[in-house]
DNA sequence: TGTACATCAGTGAACGCGCGTTCACTGATGTAC
DNA sequence: TGTACATCAGTGAACGCGCGTTCACTGATGTAC
C-alpha cells in the first residue's frame, strides 16, 4: 500500500463514493466516521487528513450524491435525441430505482434530511435541484415550461419516496405506476396548442 | 403537582404531543429523551414510566402525527361539503404549511425518514396514508379514481418537501404554486367524459 | 548504484460529550382504621 | 376527624456506549548526494 499524493487523492474520491452512498442509503445521520472509513479499509483518524469535519464531508458527499444523479439523468435515455419524458418517468419510477436508493438519485433519498439541515446543505441541492429541472424541460415539448418540469420532478420525488414508505409491495407498486400514468397525461396535457402531436410523437 | 392516574395519563399526552411536533421539526434523530422530557417540565428518569423505550416513543409520536394530519385534512374545508381538491392544494400547498412542519402534515415532514426506518414504521404510516388517498378521492369527482388520488398526493408530499429544501425563497414559492396549478389540471382531466361539467363545478 | 534524510498519508490510543437506559429513592396522594 | 400506612409518578445519580475529534507516532516513498 502506497503513500504518494496520487494514493491520498484516490482515497479521497473512494471516501466520498461510499459516503454518498451510505448518504442515500441511511441519510445524514446515518453515516459515521469509524464505519464510513472501515468500509474503505482505512482507519478513522485518518479522515481528517481528507476533511476538516464531518459537516464538510456530509456537504461534499450531498454534492457528489447529486452530481450523479444529473450524469445517470442524462444516461438514461443514452443520447440526447431518444431521451423523452417517458423513458425518464420509467428509469426514475422504477421499482430497480426505488429499491436502491443507495445508487438513485438524492432528491428523492434525501430531500426530507435537507429540509432541516443547514443553509449550506440546501443550497447545495438547490441548485442541483434547478439543472434537473433543467432536463425534464428540455425533453418536455413545451419549451418555456419550467413551471411543469418542477411539478414533474415533485411528483417523481412525492412518488419514490412514498413507494419506499409503503409495507405493502403491491401497494407501493401501485405508487409508482400511477405516478408514471400522471406523469405522462401531464406531460402531454400541459400546452393545448402542441398536446395531439406530441402524445402522438411520443406514442411510437 | 399531584401524582395521581389521572396526571400520569395527561403528562403522557404532553409528552406525545411535545415529541409528535419535535419529530415533524427534527427528524428521527432529532427528538432526545432528555430534551423532549425538559420540554414538558419533567426529568428524564419519568419517561420509561410512559414509554418502554425510545423506540416506542417515536412509534407512538409518530402515530399521533399523522392522526392529526387526518384531521386538519378535514377541518381544512370545515364541512364534508365544502371541502374541494382546490381547498385542500390550496392548504397543503401553503406557505404557512411549509414554513411550520411542526404542526404540519407529518408525511411531507418524515416521509423520508420513514422510507429508512423499521417495517413497523412504515407499517404505521402507509396505514394512513391509505386515509390520505381516500380524503383527497372523497372530493375529486371521479369516484373510483384511487389512482389518481394517490398521484395527487404524491406531488403534494414531493413539492412541499422540495419547498422546503429551496435556499431562494422565490423558488420555494413558485414550486408551491406551480403544483397548486398541476394538481388542479390533474384533478379536472383526469376523467375525459366528466372532465368538463366538474371544471366547471370547481371555476365557481 | 547505494546510503541518509525529509516528507507526509495513515495509525490507533485517548479525550470529552451526549445519549438511552437503569434503579434506589422521594414525597404527595388516597385509603384503612 | 385524625393518624399510620401503602401506592406509585416522578427524581436524579450513575452506567455503558458510540460518536467526532485530536495528536504523537509509524513507516513507506522519493530525493539529495
Amino acid at each position: 500500500m502506497g503513500h504518494s499524493q496520487a494514493d491520498k487523492a484516490r482515497n479521497r474520491e473512494r471516501i466520498l463514493d461510499v459516503a454518498s452512498t451510505q448518504l442515500r442509503e441511511s441519510g445524514f445521520e446515518g453515516v459515521s466516521i469509524g464505519d464510513l472509513m472501515k468500509a474503505v479499509n482505512l482507519t478513522h483518524g485518518g479522515f481528517y487528513g481528507h476533511f476538516a469535519s464531518r459537516d464538510d464531508l456530509i456537504a461534499a458527499a450531498l454534492d457528489k450524491a447529486l452530481s450523479e444523479g444529473e450524469k445517470s439523468s442524462i444516461k438514461a435515455g443514452a443520447r440526447k435525441g431518444t431521451r423523452t419524458l417517458k423513458s425518464i418517468a420509467n428509469s426514475y419510477l422504477s421499482r430497480t430505482h426505488r429499491d436502491n436508493p443507495g445508487s438513485g438519485c438524492a432528491v428523492s433519498a434525501l430531500a426530507g434530511d435537507v429540509a432541516r439541515s443547514s443553509r449550506k446543505n440546501r443550497e447545495i441541492m438547490s441548485k442541483h435541484l434547478a439543472k434537473y429541472f433543467e432536463n425534464i424541460r428540455d425533453v418536455i415539448g413545451d419549451q418555456k415550461n419550467e413551471e411543469l418540469a418542477i411539478a414533474l420532478m415533485s411528483m417523481m420525488v412525492g412518488a419514490v419516496t412514498l413507494s419506499r414508505v409503503m409495507s405493502d409491495p403491491a401497494i407501493a407498486d401501485k405508487v409508482l405506476l400511477v405516478a408514471r400514468n400522471a406523469i405522462l397525461e401531464l406531460g402531454s396535457s400541459s400546452n393545448p396548442e402542441t398536446s395531439k402531436e406530441t402524445a402522438h410523437a411520443r406514442a411510437q
